[in-house]
DNA sequence: GTTAGGG
DNA sequence: CCCTAAC
């Protein structure tokens, strides 16, 4: 990491919250004090975070706990550092990494009044939330994105922030992350977060010829005009020069908890209305068609179909036509499931799209010179900004219900399933990324440490699409009870029977009566023919909106290639390991001797408070490790070695606090050890 | 949410 | 590093 100026993100003093203790959270903790993730922390704003941890607990504290606290060892991103408190000077010195220190002046930190009758409140430094520098080749020249994002509830952030949008920017892969600070105390502050422009970057410099990138994940992203409709341009990495009609680079999001005014009623009857879940993201109406009309304008784009959608047509309750959208709690049930049957993938149907491709994609390296060799360990280390090719071939709409009686005509079924998506799809949509089955939540993580490199088998990759609401999975709706529209029956008619609407990938969960599907499984993308033509028929585009449904509220609302070898469940993926290295290993010990072996929570917030990474289970992993490492012969220590006098004082430290219980008390009872030295082997 | 321990 | 029982 670099010390970077502070100007450069407006630093004008962190911000401290007036949390009389802090969220009991260390999760929370790190979301609040960390908008960015690993490695992409500005030593100003990590050091005044310190300064401002320290200023509170010493102001909190009257006791001798303040003086511990004025100097301490912490692992951060980017090393190691010592970091005294000298007045109101933060001064840290970086133990691993040369020499350098760096003072912070500690200013007076605005703190928010948490009695303020005011449900909005600014983020006093909303530069401070910026994109990730590393998610791509950042060849950025601009940040498009500027947010205005409520967050009512904890629960929308439960997995990625509902905040969370993605936006095209030349095609470098930003992310704007709104976090707020509390939301159980504050539920309803607005944020709003300005991307500040980051350094031009020549996309044809900062990506030369060699390896031209096609970043595919773009092609998901969810562009949100003024008008708040929602956009879904599929375009190729080689329009980004003129992504697709409409496209502008000043993109503006809009989620307000008054959405009412943004909330098209024609499109939504009233009794729609009535099931509308309490989304708190707001709606936003998706400007109908727009994806089949970009499809035509861009013949290229047959890629994005929606695909794989259509089933065995059965019609189960005729007279009337009738459009149900279910929802479910996917996510439970699949996993269930998957436990049930011992990671029985049932994915089936939805593995070629990205393997095909990228095939493709290691052929063009090979021509490029671009190595794709071997099993495609450590390879990612060494390049310094290796590209990913994506490709996006299609997305499923699971749990998407459709009823019509066998009378209808495909004219009225095309436009039936459109509306149903549209509904869908107008709640406002996220895309969600699913790594060997396992969505990967941690929207700061970068693309190598998820292991999505270039060299990384991406087979297993897929692309979600997600509701925005998450959290209102309610009960009734999974017990099946579909929501049950009435349709303008003033339709056509013809002799095809009216095919139910489901993508097959929950076929067998849970099925209640009417989701009785048939056995077989689409085999292909071209069996799925009337749902492709919905969103590129030209008949379709003319339809008005003829039904309504509420917004799904289930977990995906589509689904993309995993591969069948898959065999983890994709709740989530396995972290990527980052061994320990001797700096951490320095600063564990130092903690673990002065804490002691029962208080992995407070090693963590001593030492690793703002290495997210390092969680406290994970200090105490390592510390086990350790002490087993110290037990062996240093022939079968493996790994980093580890200098003998840490593992010394590990195995010190292991034997002083087996016999003295680190938790005699409230007072963290260190000087014994530390007295003690080694001698208390 | 943390801790402790097995996998 | 994951999982989870136990608290």
């Amino acid at each position: 990491m670099v010390l970077k100026n502070r100007q450069e993100y407006g630093f004008r003093g962190y911000q401290i919250p007036a949390i009389p203790r802090g969220p009991r959270s260390l999760r929370r903790r790190a979301m609040f004090k960390k908008p960015a993730d690993d490695g992409e922390i500005c030593a100003f704003e990590l050091l005044a975070t310190v300064a401002g941890k320290l200023l509170q607990e010493s102001e909190s504290s009257t006791s001798s706990n303040a003086a511990e606290l004025k100097e301490q060892i912490k692992i951060h991103n980017d090393g190691i550092k010592k970091e005294h408190l000298e007045g109101s000077v933060i001064r840290s010195e970086c133990l691993d990494q040369g020499s350098c220190i760096e003072s912070v002046q500690v200013p007076d930190f605005p703190v928010i009044d948490r009695n303020s009758k005011s449900t909005v409140q600014e983020v006093p430094h909303p530069e401070s939330v910026y994109v990730h520098e590393h998610a791509a080749a950042v060849p950025s020249s601009e940040f498009l994105v500027k947010g205005k994002c409520s967050v009512k509830s904890e629960k929308h952030r439960s997995n990625d922030a509902p905040g969370s949008i993605l936006s095209k920017s030349n095609g470098t892969l930003c992310e704007g992350k709104l976090y707020d600070s509390d939301l159980e105390k504050e539920p309803r502050r607005q944020t709003e977060v300005v991307k500040k422009q980051r350094g031009p970057l020549d996309m044809a410099k900062a990506s030369p010829l060699k390896n031209p990138t096609e970043f595919y994940v773009n092609n998901t992203n969810m562009l949100i005009n003024s008008e708040n409709s929602v956009d879904l341009p599929l375009y190729r990495a080689q329009d980004l020069d003129a992504p697709f009609p409409g496209y502008r680079s000043g993109v503006k999001i809009v989620n307000r908890d008054d959405d009412e005014n943004y909330f098209r009623s024609n499109v939504l009857n009233t009794k729609a209305r009535a099931f509308r879940p309490q989304s708190r993201m707001g709606y936003r109406r998706m400007r109908k068609l727009q994806t089949s009309r970009y499809l035509k304008a861009y013949p290229k784009l047959k890629d994005y179909e929606l695909s794989n959608i259509s089933r065995g047509a059965r019609a189960f309750y005729h007279k009337r036509k009738t459009v149900y959208a279910q929802e479910r709690c996917q996510y439970d049930l699949q996993a269930k499931r998957r436990r049930l049957f011992g990671h029985r993938s049932d994915q089936e149907a939805s593995s070629e799209s990205i393997s095909s491709f990228r095939d493709k994609a290691l052929r063009g390296n090979k021509t490029t010179g671009v190595s794709s060799s071997g099993s495609g360990h450590k390879a990612s280390v060494q390049s310094k900004d290796p590209r990913v090719n994506f490709r996006i071939k299609s997305f499923k709409v699971p749990e998407l219900y459709i009823e019509v009686p066998e009378t209808a005509t495909i004219g009225s079924l095309k436009r039936t399933v459109m509306d149903a998506v549209t509904s869908i799809l107008g709640g406002g949509i996220r895309v969600g990324v699913v790594l060997q089955g396992k969505k990967v939540k941690d929207d700061n993580r970068t693309l190598q440490q998820s292991g999505i490199s270039q060299n990384e088998d991406l087979e297993s990759l897929g692309f979600t699409l997600e509701p925005s609401f998450v959290e209102a999975c309610s009960p009734s709706a999974q017990k099946g009870s579909p929501l049950l529209l009435p349709y303008d029956a003033n339709q056509e008619l013809s002799r095809t029977p009216a095919p139910i609407l489901d993508s097959g990938f929950s076929k067998s969960i849970d099925q209640t009566p009417l989701t009785k599907l048939d056995n077989h499984v689409e085999s292909n993308h071209e069996t799925a023919p009337s749902v492709t033509d919905v969103s590129t028929d030209g008949t379709a585009t003319d339809s008005k909106a003829l039904v309504a449904i509420p917004p799904i509220n289930a977990e995906a609302l589509a689904m993309v290639p995993m591969s069948q070898k898959t065999k983890r469940s994709d709740l989530s993926q396995r972290r990527i390991r980052r061994p320990f290295s001797v700096s951490e290993v320095e600063a564990l010990v130092e903690a673990v001797e002065t804490l002691g072996t029962g208080r992995w929570r407070d090693v963590k917030m001593r030492a690793f408070d703002d290495a997210n990474h390092r969680t406290y289970v994970d200090l105490k992993d390592k510390w086990k490790t350790l002490v087993h490492t110290a037990s062996i012969a240093p022939q079968q220590r493996r790994g980093e070695p580890v200098p003998q006098e840490l593992l010394d004082r590990v195995l010190a430290a292991h034997a002083y606090w087996s016999q003295h219980q680190s938790k005699h008390g409230k007072h963290p009872q260190m000087e014994p050890f530390k007295l003690a030295g080694e001698v208390g082997v």
